[in-house]
DNA sequence: TGCCCTGATGTTTGCGCTAACGCGATCGGC
DNA sequence: GCCGATCGCGTTAGCGCAAACATCAGGGCA
């Protein structure tokens, strides 16, 4: 009799014999098993401390012993916050992507949200739309969108104004917040690291061309390369695969003037590695590379890789955090008023294996 | 004056001056600008055949002048359902998490459903139930659990059961229903490959004890040893990790009794490969070596790994079809009446390169 | 003693949507 | 030409929760 709403499954009334699962317990059936209004109810859940002690007490007990469990849609149509963050993403099987958002779910867990997924196909304007879209008919609060992609970064100049939205390792021209590693930094590491080495010049494996990531590194590199006066040689690209890798490797294993290589990341590195073992060039000994990105499997690579470590935990962390800034503060406004949006840049850093030596008759 | 809500920001009134921008639309604004009731929307929405034709055509251009999106939560609350699909996974940073997770991902979106992650920190009983327990206040309508740990396995015969929950790569004894591969085949083909291969016997590195994994592949090995009466080697154990690989490759290197290895993931082989390497042991010379999972990268170790190749797409995506089979049919109502869970079982593959070969001087 | 103020709780209302039903109009069959 | 069966759409009534306002008790203070 309690309430009598078309519940299709399982008969309602309250003493029915069999009939399945007595309907889960709402505001109101805590409400009266504990003498109180419901609204002294909702108030024990959002602000504890303005409820007498005594009757928070009878509240929670009442709460437990009925298994009540505040539902979440409810409350999301009464106050317009769902606490759930989305996240668009290309290929979570990817290692920085996948780290990244790790990242990102811990930190948000630890503020009481949690995230939603849409993972993209392919990257292009209409694919990122399309994934935004997809979260926001979620009633999500905000949104990361890893997408380190050039294509990708005009699809966020049309973004929903009303929605916070940041990016992960994006260009900086973006007129959104933007958290991300250094790549241009990572890169001049590595390509000081190998001139240090008495390496004349350092030849670079690129990443796809349309990636900023991929990017950033190839401008680092440049960056050092004219800097120091060095040759600065034709540029080579993968696809961030070791297949591509190893047949860009073939390539350079081929031409003796070769001694130092940088490639924009580790699987890449993997295949180069095969393609100068098969091509009978030793590593270090003859040709020293190093990677980007750091794997966990990179110091058992053969040889163990020199790589620069990406903290992508950290940049998940980060993108949540101007998330939650532009959800909580900025009442969902874009940018902060007057200023560029907000930046948040990790500084990537250089872990020194045994796939990089002096270079053989240096000096 | 439409509705004069307590609207926190932007001054509600249709023709103040400056003020925010104007609310979002919703059903009711979309119905008065077609001339027609909410419920006509609704419908448009939901059973678009029982609209007429000229009124749905009306409806749909509201719907795009006004830029109009339904509010989720409001749907959610009215009929009970979400569209959401939880997921709670161990480490979603490991290949093979991530890699199903991405497979349930696709399934979920081309059934318009969208998922929601909660990683968890460690894997035992009480972190699984809290994982469950977060995505359920999230009302989502089904829970796939990525957790092929035994402790875990506990953790699942108290479930909430009016959950739908499947369980991926579980053990047997489940209340639940399972997606999974076939581990024990997995590991029958890699041990049989390397006999056929002359190897006296095959040594097996194993993952940490209480995967549920890891133990099907010892099964798998230790079934095919028996079978034809082969020696049975000490078991060795990592914890899936390049550097659990590495340790233990360093003990087996130092026995020359050791030909033939079959390592229970891609990383473990990899350390194994670098501590052959580094003992002079060669591979596939001296040792032949079998992974599992078949990363990506799996063709580029040196030497290229054999591996047994696990479809975790194909997976993900069972685990989702099974979910959903539950939130539909059944009801929620856990098992099929009568016979035990449903398991989907697929078969993984064994790719051989190079690291495995005949054995010297073999018959 | 009377007043206002504070703190604890209740009432009302509405978030946006959809299930269930109702009612008029159209339609085919005999 | 009448009747029941559609079909197309509107009306009503909630889903479970929280914001805003209302209420009521007690206590300090003049």
């Amino acid at each position: 009799m309690t309430t009598a709403t078309p519940q299709p499954q399982a008969g309602a009334e309250p003493p029915g014999p069999g009939a399945g699962r007595p309907r889960a317990a709402v505001m109101e059936d805590v409400a009266a098993l504990a003498g109180v209004s419901a609204m002294t109810v909702s108030r024990v859940l959002n602000t504890p401390a303005k409820v007498a002690p005594k009757t928070r007490e009878r509240v929670l007990s009442a709460m437990r012993e009925l298994d009540y469990r505040p539902n979440s849609a409810a409350r999301v149509l009464a106050t317009g916050r769902s606490g759930v963050l989305g996240v668009v993403s290309l290929d979570t099987t990817l290692y920085g992507p996948a780290c990244t958002l790790y990242g990102i779910e811990r930190a948000a867990r630890s503020a009481e949200y949690v995230i939603t997924i849409a993972s993209l196909g392919e990257l292009n304007r209409r694919s990122i739309e399309d994934g935004v879209e997809r979260l926001r008919a979620q009633s999500v609060d905000g949104v990361v969108i890893i997408a380190p992609h050039r294509s990708a970064a005009e699809g966020l100049r049309r973004l929903p104004p009303d929605l916070p939205v940041v990016v992960v390792g994006a260009g900086d021209d973006l007129t959104v917040p933007v958290a991300a590693v250094d790549q241009r930094a990572g890169a001049v590491r590595a390509v000081r690291h190998l001139l240090s080495l008495g390496h004349e010049t350092v030849w670079h494996l690129a990443g796809p061309a349309d990636w900023v990531d991929a990017d950033g590194r190839v401008e680092g590199w440049r960056a050092v390369l004219e800097g120091e006066g060095r040759d600065v040689p034709p540029l080579l690209s993968g696809d961030w695969s070791a297949r591509s890798g190893y047949e860009q490797g073939r390539v350079l294993a081929a031409d003796p003037a070769v001694t130092a290589v940088f490639a924009a990341n580790d699987p890449m590195a993997l295949g180069l590695l095969r393609a100068l073992r098969e091509a009978g060039r030793r590593v270090p000994e003859e040709v020293s590379v190093v990677g980007f990105d750091d794997v966990p499997e990179a110091p058992y690579f053969a040889p163990p890789l020199t790589s620069v470590r990406q903290p992508f935990g950290e940049v998940g962390r980060h993108a949540f955090q101007l998330v939650l800034e532009r959800v909580g503060g900025g009442g969902g406004g874009g940018a902060p008023p007057g200023g560029p949006p907000a930046r948040r840049t990790v500084e990537p850093e250089l872990v020194v294996r045994e796939s990089t030596a002096v270079r053989r008759g240096a000096r």
